[in-house]
RNA sequence: GGCGCUAUCGUCUAACGGUUAGGACAGAGCCCUCUCAAGGCUUAAAUACGAGUUCGAUUCUCGUUAGCGCUACCA
């Protein structure tokens, strides 16, 4: 049975790698018919927020995408006691009764060499070590990393490939800090173990890691996990993409409130640092789940294309356009709906119906709604200044003219786009005006400026009121 | 510093010894056109560097360089 896990901790917001790890991991279970577990690995009591969780979750749900189980590392506390427990009963670990020190890192660089394990606390005969520990004297619960055997400790990374390491170049790792809570590695492998997953996808910052944690699972004495590294997202800079240094860019809600379509972001994310290896990169869901395999993934970095002004990725955009454009009307208005609210219009879902063919191309995420579509919501039109009126080649004369002629036209004229056409550029011609010269005083008129909808289309979704009522505003704003 | 990983257009990527090194986004230009879009066409743009293996290296090996990661009683 394939089980794979997404377990972020919550000491920050969602981001996008993270993102990007929970959805590899989905698509591969379901791809295989998995299970998809989500898992809070919330041990680091100081750091976690209530805030950073509810930021997993209000992304996670965003993405919808959903999991088959939940485990909340902080409830299975006594599993990971009991099992390092039981790795130092078989000799696997001891206690090291060194105090905590602040500059482990300074003495390990200046003897040129890693350190792996204070002096003394590895050879501490049972008694002497049982005796501390009875006495009440602090200590951790380190890993005793096999030394001076020419061990070499290996995977196979499902990504990466064959990986090994020499067992002398690993630390003696702490499974259990001082007060009792267990570390990262111990926590992470024993929950692992426990809930059987079968496979561990997550970013390449653990590969290293895995090493240990290799150790570990071997300790436990169960199967060993597969293991899939994914090539980590980075900023433009080259740097890893932290919210300190990169802002609220590296959010998950970024492109949720810039009004991105939660699978344009899934579409996207997978685009970076895997392919699918024939050009395609516009994909459905199932599509994405049909062809995921880690054959496709990377092993470089893949940078997340922003800028200071604009954090969103130009290519996500261009895609989210792109999803747009495939939604049917019915979909697209819905998804609109609470858009349009949002920027302070009161439209209704028939007449917003109406308007959303003509919008689906023009705009590139739904909060462009509010300004592609916003003179079709709006009672009154903002004020826009009268020359805007006046057409190509053309002169307020000729712009007032087209207004009025127009005006008249379209008082008696059915309002459907064929008929508007057929009118219009008849009256064009009997005034001597190029069609585009008669349109232009029209559009703006109605619109409000200049980039607009095609004309007709817009006509008929404004209707014939609104359509003279601003035309007659528009000639009064040229007298 | 030690250990590990990585290296193709500005960005995301394809080419798993033989291609004029392909596609996409972004850029430029043209076409279409009632404006804006959308769409179509064209264009510019890359194998980090140096050795080796080979008839032939983007591809394999080694070195250099660069970047990233791990090196905590963080995760």
């Amino acid at each position: 049975m394939l089980r794979v896990r997404f377990a972020p901790s919550p000491t920050g917001y969602l981001h996008i790698g993270s993102a990007r790890t929970f959805i590899f991991n989905w698509l591969y279970a379901r791809h295989n018919g998995g299970t998809m577990i989500l898992r809070i690995d919330d041990t680091d009591v100081e750091r976690n927020t209530q805030a950073s969780l509810d930021s997993i979750f209000d992304g996670l749900n965003w993405l919808d995408l959903g999991w088959d189980e939940f485990y909340r590392q902080s409830e299975r506390l006594d599993l990971h006691r009991k099992l390092a427990q039981a790795i130092f009963d078989k000799g696997s670990a001891y206690r090291d009764f060194t105090p905590a020190q602040a500059d482990t890192e300074d003495k390990s660089r200046e003897e040129g060499r890693t350190w792996l394990f204070n002096p003394g606390m590895r050879e501490l005969s049972k008694e002497e070590s049982d005796r501390r520990a009875g006495a009440g004297e602090p200590f951790v619960l380190r890993f005793r990393v096999p030394r001076g055997e020419d061990r070499t400790v290996k995977f196979k990374d499902l990504v990466y490939g064959e990986q090994s390491k020499e067992a002398d170049d690993i630390e003696d790792f702490a499974l259990l800090r001082s007060n009792g809570m267990p570390t990262y590695h111990m926590a992470s492998c024993a929950d692992d173990a426990d809930l059987k997953i079968s496979h561990i996808i997550r970013g390449q910052d653990h590969l290293t890691n895995t090493f240990k944690h290799v150790l570990i699972f071997a300790a436990l004495g169960g199967e060993v996990p597969e293991f899939a590294h994914l090539p980590l997202l980075i900023a433009p800079d080259g740097a890893k993409l932290s919210k300190r240094k990169h802002g609220p860019v590296v959010s998950v809600t970024t492109y949720r409130d810039a009004g991105f379509l939660p699978h344009t972001y899934i579409n996207f994310l997978c685009l970076l640092g895997w392919s699918p290896k024939d050009d395609r990169e516009l994909m459905t869901r199932q599509e994405l789940i049909d062809v995921f395999s880690f054959a496709g993934v990377n092993r470089s970095n893949a940078v997340v294309n922003f800028t200071e002004e604009d954090p969103i990725d130009p290519k996500a955009l261009w895609l989210n356009g792109q999803h747009i454009m495939g939604l049917s009307v019915e979909e697209l208005s819905k998804q609109l709906q609470p858009w349009v609210r949002a920027a302070g219009f009161d439209v209704e879902p028939a007449r917003l119906l109406q308007i959303a063919p003509l919008i689906r191309e023009r705009i590139k995420t739904l909060r462009d709604v509010a300004t592609v579509a916003d003179f079709l919501f709006a009672k009154q039109l903002p004020p826009y200044p009268a020359e805007e009126l006046i057409p190509q080649k053309g002169d307020a004369v000729m712009a007032l003219k087209v207004l009025q002629r127009a005006r008249q036209v379209l008082e008696p004229v059915e309002f459907r786009h064929d008929s508007l056409d057929a009118a219009l550029r008849a009256e064009a011609a009997t005034l001597g005006v190029k069609a585009g010269q008669m349109f232009q005083p029209i559009r703006v008129a109605v619109c409000g400026r200049k980039n607009a909808p095609p004309l007709f289309e817009t006509l008929e979704v404004l209707g014939r009121e609104a359509c003279l009522e601003r035309i007659d505003q528009a000639i009064q704003k040229l007298q």
